[in-house]
RNA sequence: GCCGGAGUGGCGAAAUGGCAGACGCGCCGGACUCAAAAUCCGGUUCGGGCAACCGAGUGCGGGUUCAAGUCCCGCCUCCGGCACCA
C-alpha cells in the first residue's frame, strides 16, 4: 500500500507553531507590514465548516504573506456582549458572563485543532472590563465631540412581559417572540451617535474603496440615501404657523394641490379644526399601532384625513387643503410634504382616491397635458407650464430658478437630505457595555470622569428586563456621587448596541494590552489601516458603516492615522451542505415521511408508494435517496448552521480526516466569494489529492532529503534554472513548474484559491509523468518536490510542513522563503501555432519558439488541411499572432 | 420601481479579444484482485460516424472585429440590497 496523508501529523504541527511563535505580529520588525483580519465572531461554541471557510481563507493570506517575508498581524477576538448570553442565563440559569467564557473556550479549542494561527497575545474579548472600559471611553470621546446626545425614541414594548424588545425580536405581524403580544410603541429617552454628520463623507469615501466589492460600496450608498432637493416653507392661512417641506422636485411647485403631514407631526394637533379632530385623532391612533408592522406594503391603498385647515402655495398664492397621512414618514425631510398629484405617482393615487385636483405643470417635449385625461402620473423631464414666468423653460433649471427665486424673500432653499438615521445606541438590556454617563437631579446629564472607568456590570439576579434596563434594579449601582458636586446623582441603567463593541475592535488589535490609553501612536501608526478584511456580505452595511464612522472620529480627534479603516474588504460566500431525513418504511413497504418533514416542507404525513414519494419530494425540490440501504429525503443546499443541524463540526472531521483536507475540500471547490456546496465527494477528491502528493514526493523524501544535504535548499532552487541536457517529460516538468509559481502566486493574492489548486494539481500530475518516465527521483524532480511544499503551504499548511522535515528543511516552512518563477523558463523551444481560416480552427503547427513570422505564413499556407477548407479562393488577408496562431483570410 | 451582481457540460467551475470547457466531482471502459474496496490507466459538451473527421455550441436578438464567453446596443431569467424616502 502507498503512502498516504495522514492526520495525525497535525496537532504536532499546530504545537510547533505556537511554540516558535512563527504567526506573532512583530516578529519580523523590519519587513513589511500587512494586517490581515477575519471578522470576529459571536462566540457561539463548537465552530462548524461553516464557520471553518471565512477562517481557512484569512489562514491562508497570513500564511502566504508570512511567507513572503512580510511582519504579519492577523488577531483575533469576541464579538461577547448580546442577546443570547442573557437569554441563555434565563434558560440554563447560569451567568452570561461564565457561558460566554466556555463558548470562547469552545470555540478557541475548534480553531486551535483547525490550526488557523492567531497572534493570540493581541486577543479581545468585548465582554471584559480591560476591553469595555475604551469602549466607554469611546463613548465619552463622542459625547465630548458632539456627537453623542440623547433623545426620545420610540421602542417596542412587550405589554405582556412588561418588558423592552428589540427589532428582531419582534415578528412580522407585530407580535412578541415570547408572549404573543401585540407588541405597543413607547416613547423613551435614548442615546444616539450623530452618524448623520458623516453622512457626505461617509458617501464620498465610498469612492476611495477601490478594493471592495462594487456590491458592498452600493449598498452602502444606497443605504446613505442622499438626495438633492430644497426646503420650501408654506403659510398656514388664518394662522401664525410656517410648514416646511423637504422636495426634491420644486420644478412642480406650481402643481402643488395639497400638504401632507405624517401622523405624528407636531404641528396636527394644534391646526385640526373642531369638526375634523374626532377622525383626526382616530388617524393618528390607528398610525401608530400600524407603523412599522405593514408599512412595506407599497401597494396599499391610500388613507388619510384631511385636518381642515389650509395654507398658501408661495409661488401662486393658492390656498390648498392640509392632510395627514400615514404614506409620509416623520422621519425623513421634515415630516410634511407638498403634494404634486400630476408629477408624482403617491400624490396621484391620493388625489385620485380622495377627489383632490391635479395640476400639470410639466407637458412632454413637443407634446401636451391634460389633467382630465391623465391615469397615472408625469414623472419625466419636460416643459413648464402653468407655472407663471416659469412656462416654457427646461423643468431642470426652472426648479432652480424657482428654488432661488424663493430663497430672495427667505421661504425656500436648497437642501440635502439622507435617509440615514442617527445610530441609536442605547438598549434595555444587561448583558452590554454599561454607558459612562450620571444623571443628575435636575435633569442633566454629567459624564463619568475617565480616571472611574470602566463603568463595571453589576452582578444581578435577574436578567429580564422590565420596562427599564435590568441595571435599574441593582441600587449600588444606580446609585452614584456627581464628581462636581458630591451630591447623589443616578447613573445610566441602559447598556450599548454590540455594534458599538465591534465598531473598534479592529483598531485595538494594534496595542491590546494597552492599559493606560486605547492606543500607543506608534502601535497604531505601524498597523493601520487593516489591509485585508475578510467576513459575510451580512455585514455589508451596519457594522461596516459603523465602522467607518467610528475610524473618521477617531482621526478627526488625532488618534488614528487614515480615516478608512479598511484598505480591501472580501465578502466570501456561504457553505452550503444537503440535509438528509431518514424515512420510515411501512410493513406493505410504503414509505412514511417523519413529522418534521411533514411540517418542514407539508408532505403528506400518509404512508406513500416509493414513486408517489419520490414525486412529493421532488414537487417541493427534494430528491428520494438510498442512505446506508434506507430511503431517506434530499433536500438542496442549505447554508451550514446550528438551526438547519446540517453542520459538519470542526473538531470530529479535522480528527478523522485531518484540518488540511477540510482546507482543500472548501478552497478548491469554487471561488470564495461563491456559496460552496459541502460534499462527501469533495472530501474524498481533497482526500485522494493529498495522498497523491504524499506518495508522489513523500516516496522520495531520502532522495531529496539527500540531494538537499549535498546542495543546500539553495542548490535546490538553483536546479529549477538548469536548463539544458533535459528530456521532454523533464522540460515540459520544468516549464510546468514555473508556470505554477507564477499562477499560485497571482492566483493567491487574488483570492483565486481554487485556480491556484487545480494549477498545483496539473503541476502533479506533470510531476507523476516525469518521474515515471525517468524511472527514478531526478535532480529536477526532487527540486520540484520541495518548491510543491512550499507552493502548497498556505492552503494544506501541514502537510506542506511534515514535507518540509522530510526533506531535511530545518526550522519553519514558513521562513524557507516562497519560490521565484523565470519568465524565460515558461514558454518551451517549440510551439504551438493554431491555424485558421476565417477564424475557424482548421490546422495546428508546431514550430520552434523563434521562427520567423514569413516563414510560419508559408507553413501556415503550406497545410493539406488549410489548403482544402480555402477551398481555392483567393487570400485577402492574413493575420499573424506571434507564437500563437494563423487567420488566413479568404 | 431604483441600484448592484450573475447566466458556460450531468455537477462545482476554467478561459490578458486569439484552440471554449483547464482542474475536480460524477459516470463509462480497462488494469490489479478469487472477489470487492482502495489505487492506477484511458474516455467523457451535444448531434452524426467504427474511425479519421464533420456540424452545432457559452440565456435570447442584433452589432463591432480577421477573430467575441470576453467589447457595444436591445431584451429575458435568476440572486442580493433599497423601497410610500417626497
Amino acid at each position: 500500500m502507498s503512502l498516504r496523508f495522514d492526520p495525525a501529523i497535525e496537532p504536532r504541527w499546530r504545537e510547533f507553531w505556537a511554540r516558535e511563535g512563527i504567526f506573532r505580529a512583530g516578529r519580523r520588525p523590519g519587513a513589511p507590514r500587512r494586517y490581515i483580519l477575519e471578522m470576529f465572531p459571536y462566540p457561539s461554541g463548537d465552530l462548524h465548516m461553516g464557520h471553518g471557510k471565512n477562517y481557512f481563507i484569512g489562514d491562508a493570506l497570513t500564511r502566504y504573506w508570512v511567507m513572503r517575508g512580510h511582519d504579519v498581524l492577523h488577531p483575533f477576538g469576541w464579538d461577547a456582549f448580546g442577546l443570547p448570553a442573557e437569554n441563555a442565563a434565563i434558560k440554563f440559569k447560569t451567568h452570561p458572563r461564565a457561558w460566554t467564557l466556555r463558548n470562547i473556550e469552545e470555540s478557541k479549542s475548534s480553531l486551535d485543532i483547525a490550526g488557523i494561527m492567531y497572534d493570540w497575545s493581541r486577543e479581545v474579548t468585548t465582554c471584559e472590563p480591560d476591553y469595555y472600559r475604551w469602549t466607554q471611553e469611546l463613548f465619552l470621546l463622542l459625547y465630548e465631540r458632539g456627537l453623542a446626545y440623547r433623545a426620545k425614541a420610540t421602542v417596542n414594548w412587550d405589554p405582556v412581559d412588561q418588558t423592552v424588545l428589540a427589532n428582531e425580536q419582534v415578528d412580522a405581524s407585530g407580535r412578541s417572540w415570547r408572549s404573543g403580544a401585540l407588541v405597543e410603541k413607547r416613547e423613551l429617552s435614548q442615546w444616539f451617535f450623530k452618524i448623520t454628520d458623516y453622512a457626505q463623507r461617509l458617501l464620498d469615501d465610498i469612492d476611495k474603496l477601490d478594493a471592495w466589492p462594487e456590491k458592498v460600496r452600493a449598498m452602502q450608498r444606497n443605504w446613505i440615501g442622499r438626495s438633492e432637493g430644497a426646503e420650501v416653507e408654506f403659510d398656514v392661512a388664518g394662522r401664525d404657523e410656517r410648514i416646511t417641506v423637504f422636495t426634491t422636485r420644486p420644478d412642480t411647485l406650481f402643481g402643488a394641490t395639497f400638504l401632507v403631514l405624517a401622523p405624528e407631526h407636531p404641528l396636527v394637533a394644534q391646526l385640526v379644526t373642531d369638526a375634523n379632530r374626532a377622525a383626526v385623532d382616530a388617524y393618528v391612533a390607528q398610525a401608530r399601532r400600524r407603523s412599522e408592522i405593514d408599512r412595506q406594503s407599497t401597494e396599499r391603498e391610500k388613507t388619510g384625513v384631511a385636518l381642515g385647515a389650509s395654507c398658501v402655495n408661495p409661488v401662486n398664492g393658492r390656498e390648498i387643503p392640509i392632510w395627514i397621512a400615514d404614506y409620509v414618514l416623520m422621519g425623513y425631510g421634515t415630516g410634511a410634504i407638498m403634494a404634486v398629484p400630476a408629477h408624482d405617482e403617491r400624490d396621484f393615487a391620493f388625489a385620485r382616491t380622495f377627489g383632490i385636483d391635479v395640476v400639470p405643470v410639466i407637458a412632454p417635449r413637443g407634446g401636451s397635458i391634460d389633467a382630465a385625461s391623465m391615469t397615472e402620473a408625469f414623472t419625466e423631464e419636460g416643459v413648464m407650464q402653468a407655472s407663471g414666468r416659469f412656462d416654457g423653460q427646461d423643468n431642470r433649471e426652472a426648479g432652480r430658478a424657482i428654488v432661488a427665486w424663493l430663497a430672495e424673500s427667505g421661504r425656500a432653499r436648497p437642501k440635502v437630505t439622507f435617509r440615514l438615521r442617527d445610530w441609536l445606541v442605547s438598549r434595555q438590556r444587561y448583558w452590554g457595555a454599561p454607558i459612562p454617563m450620571l444623571h443628575r437631579a435636575d435633569g442633566t446629564i454629567v459624564a463619568v470622569p475617565r480616571d472611574q472607568l470602566p463603568v463595571l456590570l453589576p452582578a444581578i439576579d435577574d436578567y429580564l428586563p422590565k420596562g427599564r434596563s435590568p441595571l435599574a434594579s441593582s441600587e449600588t449601582f444606580v446609585n452614584a456621587q456627581d464628581p462636581v458636586t458630591g451630591e447623589p446623582v443616578q447613573r445610566d441603567t441602559d447598556t450599548m448596541d454590540t455594534f458599538v463593541d465591534s465598531s473598534w475592535y479592529f483598531l485595538r488589535y494594534a496595542d491590546a494590552q494597552n492599559q493606560q490609553a486605547l492606543w500607543s501612536k506608534d502601535a497604531i501608526a505601524r498597523w493601520m489601516p487593516v489591509d485585508q478584511y475578510i467576513g459575510g456580505v451580512e455585514h455589508a452595511i451596519l457594522h461596516l458603516l459603523y465602522s467607518r464612522f467610528v475610524t473618521k472620529v477617531l482621526f478627526d480627534a488625532g488618534l488614528v492615522p487614515e480615516d478608512e479603516p479598511f484598505r480591501a474588504l472580501f465578502t466570501q460566500g456561504m457553505v452550503q451542505r444537503r440535509v438528509l431525513t431518514p424515512l420510515e418504511v411501512a410493513p406493505d413497504g410504503r414509505l412514511i415521511a417523519p413529522e418534521e418533514l411533514v411540517k418542514a416542507i407539508g408532505v403528506s404525513a400518509e404512508p406513500l408508494a416509493r414513486d408517489e414519494m419520490a414525486r412529493a419530494l421532488r414537487e417541493r425540490s427534494y430528491a428520494l435517496v438510498d442512505r446506508d440501504g434506507a430511503p431517506a429525503a434530499q433536500s438542496g443546499p442549505v447554508t451550514m448552521s446550528k438551526s438547519a443541524g446540517n453542520g459538519v463540526p470542526m473538531g470530529p472531521f479535522v480528527r478523522e480526516h485531518g484540518s488540511d483536507v477540510a482546507r482543500i475540500t472548501i478552497l478548491f471547490a469554487a471561488p470564495p466569494e461563491n456559496n460552496m456546496e459541502w460534499s462527501d465527494e469533495g472530501v474524498g477528491g481533497a482526500e485522494r489529492f493529498l495522498n497523491r502528493v504524499v506518495a508522489l514526493f513523500g516516496g522520495d523524501r531520502e532522495a531529496v532529503s539527500a540531494l538537499r544535504a549535498e546542495v543546500g535548499s539553495d542548490g535546490l532552487d538553483a536546479i529549477l534554472l538548469e536548463s539544458s541536457g533535459l528530456d521532454d517529460a523533464s522540460a515540459a516538468l520544468r516549464r510546468r513548474l514555473h508556470a505554477t509559481i507564477k499562477k499560485v502566486t497571482l492566483d493567491t493574492e487574488h483570492f483565486g484559491f481554487n485556480t491556484a489548486l487545480a494549477a498545483l494539481m496539473e503541476l502533479l500530475n506533470e510531476a507523476s509523468r516525469q518521474r515515471a518516465a525517468a524511472g527514478s527521483a531526478t535532480r529536477l524532480f526532487c527540486a520540484t518536490a520541495w518548491t510543491f511544499a512550499r507552493l502548497l503551504a498556505p492552503f494544506a499548511p501541514h502537510l506542506a510542513e511534515e514535507l518540509h522535515a522530510w526533506f531535511g528543511g530545518r526550522g519553519s516552512i514558513y521562513d524557507a522563503g516562497w519560490p521565484a518563477w523565470d519568465e524565460a523558463a515558461l514558454t518551451a523551444d517549440t510551439i504551438e501555432i493554431v491555424l485558421q481560416v476565417n477564424g475557424k480552427l482548421r490546422d495546428k503547427l508546431v514550430v520552434p519558439r523563434d521562427v520567423a513570422e514569413d516563414d510560419v505564413k508559408a507553413r501556415a499556407l503550406a497545410s493539406a488541411k488549410v489548403q482544402e477548407s480555402m477551398g481555392g479562393k483567393p487570400l485577402r488577408k492574413v493575420i499573424v499572432v506571434p507564437g500563437k496562431l494563423v487567420n488566413l483570410v479568404v
